[in-house]
RNA sequence: UGGGGCGUAGCCAAGUGGUAAGGCAACGGGUUUUGGUCCCGUCAUUCCGGAGGUUCGAAUCCUUCCGCCCCAGCCA
């Protein structure tokens, strides 16, 4: 009876050092703040619009966000960043919770801000100012009370209790132009912007027109709230900005109860500033931005430390592309199988394909934090994907694409069993037994018949190991009469060589994985490669888009893969290295006890691959 | 060419005036019952985007030039 693997979705995590070695631009800026007493505690956020999934370009920024709460003994606030309902969905906000979690488990799970849930920010007077606050708690503070995720659309109060504040202060108007009008009046970067018609009216005016813009009065566009600051400022976003519109449209946490919303610019500073947050770390387009998120939160006269802005360069990845809206775009027009397929670079597509959550928080490490444009090589995504699976994963034999053989001397209706090691990295994983017979399945690549130069494997007269079997020789080949094609390999094997190896000590050039075909366990596995041929995808012809240099090869169904038999009952999620392939995973959505269905998350490495590539020949 | 950023190896990335870390990739070798892992070695010989300058000394400071990215949503 074959022992089962002791295999789990999500093994207990190898210890990750904290901080050490250089520092960032942005730890150094965390650690002066701290030095000169400006903050004395550090709150990060990762404040997610809920229109899409999360992909490694956030896992970049929750690993930095995280990681930065982590090493200075912090906390990191999870934000849904829902101003704009014509485009959120709970949908989303479930799959960004799941993500994150997923993400930093056993990492930094004890950063994790979250509030109580229908907590909303507490009124109160600080020092003769009204001031809105509410911090988050983390898991282990909140002594059983439910906690969920932190969302902008509860501030919608006291966010328009501030906008009202600057409307008193005259720094912010109600301004009756049509989109087009305002955008004519915006000017361009090298010519200024004409001041709106409504920019002086009262105060009392905006004040009552801001009020009935709240009640419903106005369609869609009819006013916007706008920032006073200054319409000549060479930074577009300083030329009075929208700071609300109308859209009477149904919210997905706050549902009808506002029919203005806060736009981003606006919102996102005061969110930071109600929540206490000390960094508030973003990609670089938001760097223009940055002097209307002080001008907002200057305006204000704001009791408490203001939140600071830096920015960072977002990750690209070599093969892939990273919008939302592309992405998006893939899995409306079904070029995948959705959000969570195994060839998307979503948190859920890496998850589903067995990436685990440790080798995507290596690679995020290792590619650092900086502010140049950069485009990271997939190559070192799958290093740490190998370099975590190849200490965890159980090993197991697998055949892909089956070649019959038969050991010739090896007696009908005979079944032994091997013992084999489960993990040659790691003792503590133990064995298990896999049972041979007369006759097996080898990989159809573990055979030519005329071997090429370099070619260490079966042919014929060559003797190679079975591993942890039987060495055996190849006397010949049974052909099929119409193709020509070999459909059966014949060998002998050498009784003396149980195991593996040879009493006189000869050796073999080659150990090669087999299966015991009455024994075996039929299963589908799915082969993937790069989703797109094009390192950047997004360098196409003019007139032509990303969807350009899809690969159509992306994803190979393979029937009838010929498992060893402790597969067949793999966990859902469970990680294998299937020997001398790659890793592979139980799938969590079709794979079945019985009927698996495996993704092969990565290949190995593979020298003769290199070799074959160099003789221009080779599978791919 | 208004404003804001950024240029260190094929790809990331340290370096903050004292003589160019590290990882990936690539290449060569050793070990090996996985052509995997592991180990060893090679990979910026005053070319740190270019040119000048300051200095005993410059990737680091100054000048100038070049290149790339971002910004004119009532998106975030």
């Amino acid at each position: 009876m074959p022992a089962k693997h002791d295999a789990t979705p999500d093994p207990p995590l190898n210890q990750e050092r904290p901080a050490q070695g250089h520092q960032d631009f942005l730890r150094e800026m965390v650690q002066q703040d701290l030095a000169s007493g400006r903050i004395d505690n550090v709150v990060t956020r990762f404040p997610p619009e809920p229109n899409g999934y999360l992909h490694i370009g956030h896992a970049k920024s929750i690993c930095l966000n995280f990681g930065i709460a982590r090493e200075f003994g912090g906390r990191c606030n999870l934000r849904m960043d829902d101003t704009n309902p014509t485009k959120e969905d709970v949908e989303y906000v479930d799959s960004i919770i799941a993500d994150v979690r997923w993400l930093i488990a056993g990492w930094a799970d004890e950063c994790l801000g979250l509030k109580p849930v229908g907590a909303s920010p507490e009124k109160r007077d600080l020092g003769g100012h009204t001031d809105y606050y509410l911090p988050s708690m983390m898991a282990a503070d909140s002594s059983g009370q439910a906690l969920e995720p932190l969302y902008a659309s509860d501030y919608f109060e006291p966010l328009y209790e501030y906008a009202l504040e600057l409307i008193r202060g005259g720094r912010a108007f109600v301004c009756d132009h049509s989109p087009e009008e305002v955008d004519l009046m915006r000017g361009a970067p090298d010519r200024p912007g004409q001041e709106s018609a409504y920019r002086n009216r009262p105060v009392e005016e905006s004040l009552d027109l801001f009020r009935r813009m709240r009640a419903g009065e106005f369609p869609d566009g009819a006013h916007t709230l706008r920032a006073r600051i200054d319409m000549g400022n060479p930074n577009v976003w300083l030329r009075d900005p929208v700071l609300y519109r109308i859209r009477h449209a149904s919210h997905h946490h706050t549902s009808d109860e506002w029919c203005i919303y806060p736009m981003y610019d606006f919102a996102h500073c005061l969110e930071d500033y109600i929540e206490g947050i000390t960094h508030s770390i973003c990609t670089l387009e938001f760097e223009v931005h940055r002097p209307l998120y002080d001008w907002i939160l200057e305006a204000l006269d704001l009791p408490r430390p203001l939140p600071r802005q830096r920015e960072f360069a977002r990750l690209n990845v070599t093969y892939t592309v990273m919008s939302k809206r592309k992405l998006l775009q893939l899995v409306q027009e079904g070029h995948v199988r959705g959000w969570d397929d195994p060839r998307m670079p979503t948190v859920s597509g890496m998850r589903r394909r067995g990436y685990p959550a440790q080798a995507i928080r290596a690679f995020c490490e290792r590619i650092g934090v900086a502010k140049r444009e950069n485009m990271v090589e997939l190559s070192l995504l799958e290093h740490f994907v190998r370099d975590e699976l190849n200490r965890r994963a159980p090993r197991a034999m697998a055949v892909l694409r089956p070649l019959r053989l038969v050991i010739e001397n090896y007696p009908e209706g005979q079944t032994e069993e091997f013992e084999t090691v489960n993990n040659p990295e790691d003792a503590s994983m133990g064995t298990r037994r896999v049972p041979f017979s007369r006759e097996l399945y080898i990989e159809q690549d573990d055979f030519r018949e005329v071997p090429p130069p370099k070619y260490h494997r079966l042919s014929p007269g060559v003797e190679v190991r079975l591993r942890s079997a039987y060495l055996i020789t190849c006397t010949d080949v049974v052909k099929d009469p119409q193709t020509g094609d070999v459909t059966e390999v014949r060998a002998t094997y050498d009784p003396a060589t149980r195991g593996g190896d040879a009493p006189d000590g000869r050796k073999v050039k080659s150990t090669i994985h087999w299966v015991s075909a009455s024994h075996a366990v039929d299963a589908e596995v799915r082969l993937y490669d790069t989703l797109f041929t094009a390192e950047n995808p997004d360098d196409v012809a003019e007139g032509r888009d990303f969807t350009a240099t899809l690969n159509p090869g992306s994803l190979e169904t393979l029937q009838g893969c010929k498992l060893e038999p402790s597969l067949g009952t793999a966990v859902p999620g469970a990680t294998y290295q299937f020997e001398r392939l790659g890793y592979f995973c139980a799938d969590t959505e079709d794979s079945v006890a019985g009927a698996p269905v495996f993704n092969r998350t990565v290949r190995l490495k593979d020298a003769w691959a290199k070799i074959q590539k160099r003789q221009g020949t080779g599978r791919r």
